[in-house]
DNA sequence: ATGCGCTATACGTCTTTGGTAGGC
DNA sequence: TGCCTACCTTTGACGTATAGCGCA
């Protein structure tokens, strides 16, 4: 706080810096303003600054030691955080602000000599590290404080409030985009774009409808027809519904990605195979401060245009794609090999989509001609393209691309050959076909001059596909991966690095069907363990999407056919009459990948892993018990299974839960125990005195408890501890034949009783930095349970009635106050304010209009005086008991006469009545 | 690009059994 | 005299999760 003072102090208002200042303003007329115009812009500069400033220290709550920051000082100045000065002094210890206003420059004097008179500052050692400029020339001080030049040091941890709002956004998100999935799988119902298409299939292509033993082959010509036909543009940002937007994406055959998988499902269906509509949910993050990754980043998606560049890592999905050229260059080294054809598909998509990183053209016209370039062209083209490219990245891409080609080349000769022989085939091993892709694609997008790392991230990025169910896939079928997209099928296990090289995570991908939706992640997560903590909870998001499951299974799960249910039925050999669906079949096989998962390479990755775990990332209550079987090594590490891990606990611990500790068992693992604060101040005696016993937590497993076997309770005698109560920190805990009785006060009945009685001890509180036994009822043996609960129910209602005649009590004798008081202000208001009649004013009070009173439920004695009651009566009341009777009477004194009362012996009511005709009610008690 | 080790930080968990004054 | 209540004063050590950074 010293440090702060020193600084606060040298900006008072002080004359001669000021002038200094003025003096250096008005020398670099150019840049400042003139003291005239001081004002004006000290408070724009002041706002401004404090807004920025605001943010930064927003921003840099923590680690202040490595920003610079500032601080608004309560008359609006700046200062230089004085932590900070020594190191920022260099730069501004002697300038001024532009401004001419009290700031951070203002806090060393405009020459040396000045500053070396402040005998305060000589005084301030701390600020005596910086090197001060001593020349006269004006210096400009950078506050380097702009985002763009500052980030790398803004770091801010995430406060739990932070979390929970990314939590919530991540949760919210995770609902829209849900709903906009269940939109787009509607639109994809529509009889009408269904019908539009079909209307456009080739005659040939419509046999597939026909095929009953479907499996991912008989997809190969039809997805290639439509890929074909239905290409991917720069989406631009319109909004419309989404069957508007398939509908219009059908007529100019080309949309987003999203409405042209889509348009992929509502062919499928069109032609009755059963299909969902498949989406990569990139979902804003579930940790706070995370940047929002690949195509979309947060909430607003970047399918606009409108994406901040700076948002966008543009090396990145180029260095992706590198690296997949590479990867592919060496796969299509092998192209003899058996696998080459799915390999060769995943080329098709890596080239899809490393091609709008190639600069777009304007160029229509060459759509259809594009369609029929053969690889020269295309290469030359893509060679104009790159010197046109002036971006570092593009030309990497470029020679990456090159490189890639040319890796292929051999094999594009030989698949040329191939595809004559194998028609089916050919559309997704070809190279020239990819080539011919490529440009079609390429010449499609729109004419949009927009960044083209923008597009890349966009056209082609996988994030939307099909899956349709291919009854001869398995020997139970399968729901088959087809992204009509990039031309790939049957590639489920290529969609995470595709989305990896997108810079997207796999974190949620939810299959859409029947206004319905299943997360089918697992499917496509190869590696769960990596995406697991990006994850909703699971106890949100299963029941979130139970329902959508159950309408999912509904369209699609359907009853596998007999043949096939039966073999499972007997397979698994269950006499229940288990029928599996296609949604229960799928449900096991993502379990029994969720179980299969391939050990990690990393150390960190068995930290929070669910299968597997290594010792050394146990936590301080972990054991491995048993310890083994060994399922592999990771750097030298033993894995085991993560059912291998058991928690450990200390006696008092597992009493808690109702368990003790086997007699002759050994703790498994013993714990230091910190030194307890009593103890430092203790004598060194006294801590040689500690055996090293008592200072060991001692751990047991789970393994090593059996129940909890506390001694009975004979003779009425309530078994306690040492500490003569009874922990309860559950039922498991109290005694055998003891019962907790919570009710209040319960001891003094047990002590009038002479029951003997336990405290109950339920838990701890923490007050004055101790810990402190909280106690709730007693615990006493169960036989006088009734006896004290009877006792304590007559007690409760003799305390209830005291309670009750004492409020009774208090009731009247605060209505006497109350009537008391308003009888001695009428007398005195007749006395003091009335002209007419102030001496009459009699004792007993007038009736002194035609108006009662009724008091209902006020005490009323027949020894009481009437006058009371009479007196009442003046009070403003509108209850007239019978107002033909009352008439304006002035100085009339009522008589009650007995022969005029009447009682109601049902309301208790006694009515008075004087002859005058005025009447009162009084309630008799 | 990735894994690893280290560091810093936020946050959660565990710890665990009053003393005294004053009113009734 | 004995019982009940309010007040005092706001732990802190440690582990875990997480993120950043540099290095290999």
């Amino acid at each position: 706080m010293r440090r702060r003072s020193a600084p606060q102090r040298k900006r008072q208002p002080s004359t001669s810096e000021d002038q200094t200042g003025a003096q250096q303003n008005s020398e670099d007329g150019n840049k400042f303003q003139s003291p005239s115009d001081n004002g004006a812009l000290t408070e724009i500069s002041r706002e401004a600054v404090g807004k920025l400033l605001r943010r930064a220290n927003k921003v840099g709550t923590s680690r202040r030691k490595k920003t610079a920051e500032f601080e608004p000082e309560q008359n609006g100045t700046q200062v230089l955080d004085p932590m900070l000065q020594p190191k920022t002094s260099e730069v501004g210890h002697c300038s001024r602000n532009p401004s001419g206003n009290a700031s951070a420059g203002e806090k060393c004097s405009s020459s040396g000599e000045d500053h070396l008179d402040n005998k305060e500052e000589l005084d301030d050692s701390d600020w005596e590290d910086g090197v001060v400029a001593r020349d006269d020339h004006p210096v400009t001080i950078e506050l380097n404080m702009t985002p763009n030049s500052t980030v790398k040091k803004q770091v801010r941890r995430a406060s739990a409030e932070d979390k929970e709002l990314a939590e919530l956004v991540h949760k919210v998100h995770l609902l829209c985009l849900l709903a906009r999935g269940r939109l787009i799988d509607n639109a994809c119902d529509d009889p009408l774009i269904q019908a539009s298409l079909l209307s456009l299939l080739p005659a040939h292509l419509l046999q597939l409808s026909n095929v009953e033993k479907l499996t991912s082959k008989d997809l190969y010509p039809l997805i290639s027809w439509f890929h074909n036909n239905f290409h991917v543009k720069n989406s631009t940002s319109r909004e419309t519904s989404p069957c508007f937007g398939l509908a219009s994406a059908l007529e100019l055959h080309e949309g987003s990605p999203e409405e042209i998988a889509a348009l992929s499902v509502a062919l499928l269906r069109a032609l009755n195979l059963t299909a969902r509509f498949v989406s990569v949910l990139n979902v804003s993050p579930l940790k706070p401060f995370q940047v929002a990754s690949g195509s979309s980043c947060g909430i607003f998606k970047t399918s606009t245009p409108m994406i901040s560049k700076r948002k966008l890592d543009f090396k990145s999905p180029q260095e992706a794609l590198s690296c997949s050229e590479r990867e592919n260059a060496c796969e299509s080294s092998l192209a003899h090999s058996q696998k080459s054809k799915k390999c060769r598909v995943t080329k098709h998509m890596d080239q899809s989509r490393d091609r709008p990183i190639v600069e777009v053209r304007n160029d229509s016209a060459a759509k259809s001609k594009a369609s029929e370039t053969q690889d020269s062209n295309l290469e030359s083209c893509l060679t104009d393209k790159s010197r046109k490219s002036k971006r570092k990245g593009d030309l990497e891409f470029d020679m990456q691309l090159e490189m890639a080609l040319s890796a292929t080349a051999v094999e594009s000769e030989e698949s040329k050959n191939k595809s004559a022989a194998n028609p089916e085939s050919s559309c997704f091993s070809c190279p020239s076909k990819r080539v011919k892709r490529v440009t079609v694609e390429e010449s499609s997008t729109s004419s949009q001059v927009i960044s083209t790392a923008i597009g890349s991230m966009k056209v082609g990025s996988p994030l939307y596909w099909a899956e349709v169910y291919c009854s001869e896939e398995n020997l139970t079928g399968k729901w088959v991966h087809v992204d009509a997209v990039n031309l790939i099928i049957d590639g489920e296990d290529k969609v995470e690095a595709m989305v990896a090289a997108c810079k997207t995570s796999l974190r949620y991908v939810v299959a859409f069907a029947g206004q319905g939706a299943k997360d089918v992640t697992r499917r496509y997560c190869m590696k769960w363990y990596k995406i697991a903590s990006h994850r909703v909870n699971s106890t949100w998001w299963d029941p979130v999407l139970a329902p959508l499951r159950d309408l999912e299974s509904g369209a699609t799960g359907g009853v596998n056919d007999l043949r096939k249910s039966q073999i499972i039925s007997k397979q698994s050999d269950t006499r229940d009459s288990f029928v599996p669906t296609r949604s229960s079949i799928e449900d096991i096989e993502l379990e029994t990948r969720a179980l299969t998962e391939p050990l990690p390479t990393n150390q960190q990755a068995y930290k929070s892993h669910p299968l597997y775990a290594i010792e050394k990332w146990l936590t301080r209550y972990q054991v491995l018990h048993p310890k083994g079987p060994i399922l592999g090594f990771c750097s030298g590490h033993p894995v085991y299974p993560r059912t291998c891990v058991q928690t450990v606990k200390t006696k008092e611990r597992w009493l808690r839960e109702g368990l003790q500790v086997k007699p002759n068992e050994y703790p498994v693992k013993e714990l230091q125990r910190s030194i307890k604060p009593q103890k430092v101040q203790d004598s060194e005696a006294d801590d040689y005195g500690c055996s090293d016993s008592v200072d060991k937590i001692k751990l047991y497993g789970k393994w090593q408890l059996e129940p909890l076997n506390l001694p009975h309770a004979v003779n009425g005698i309530v078994p306690r501890n040492e500490r003569g109560q009874v922990d309860v920190w559950s039922e498991k805990c109290l005694p055998p034949g003891t019962v907790h009785l919570r009710f209040p006060k319960a001891f003094s009945v047990a002590k009038r009783l002479e029951i003997d009685y336990a405290p109950a001890m339920v838990g701890f509180e923490f007050k004055n930095g101790r810990s402190y036994p909280v106690f709730d009822g007693i615990v006493v043996c169960s036989e006088f349970k009734d006896v004290l609960l009877e006792a304590y129910a007559e007690e409760e209602e003799r305390r209830q009635a005291e309670e009750k005649k004492r409020d009774e009590t208090q009731a009247l004798s605060r209505w006497y106050q109350l009537l008391s008081s308003i009888v001695t202000r009428q007398r005195l208001n007749n006395r003091y304010i009335s002209n007419s009649l102030p001496s009459e004013m009699p004792t007993g009070g007038q009736c002194m209009n035609n108006e009662s009173i009724t008091i209902v439920g006020e005490s009323y004695d027949k020894n009481h005086n009437v006058r009371h009651q009479q007196q009442v009566e003046q009070c403003d009341s509108t209850s007239v008991v019978d107002a033909s009777l009352s008439t304006p009477v002035k100085d009339h004194e009522h008589v009650f006469l007995k022969e005029f009362e009447s009682f109601d012996s049902e309301t208790s009511l006694l009515t008075k009545r004087c002859q005058c005709g005025f009447s009162v009610q009084v309630e008799e008690l």
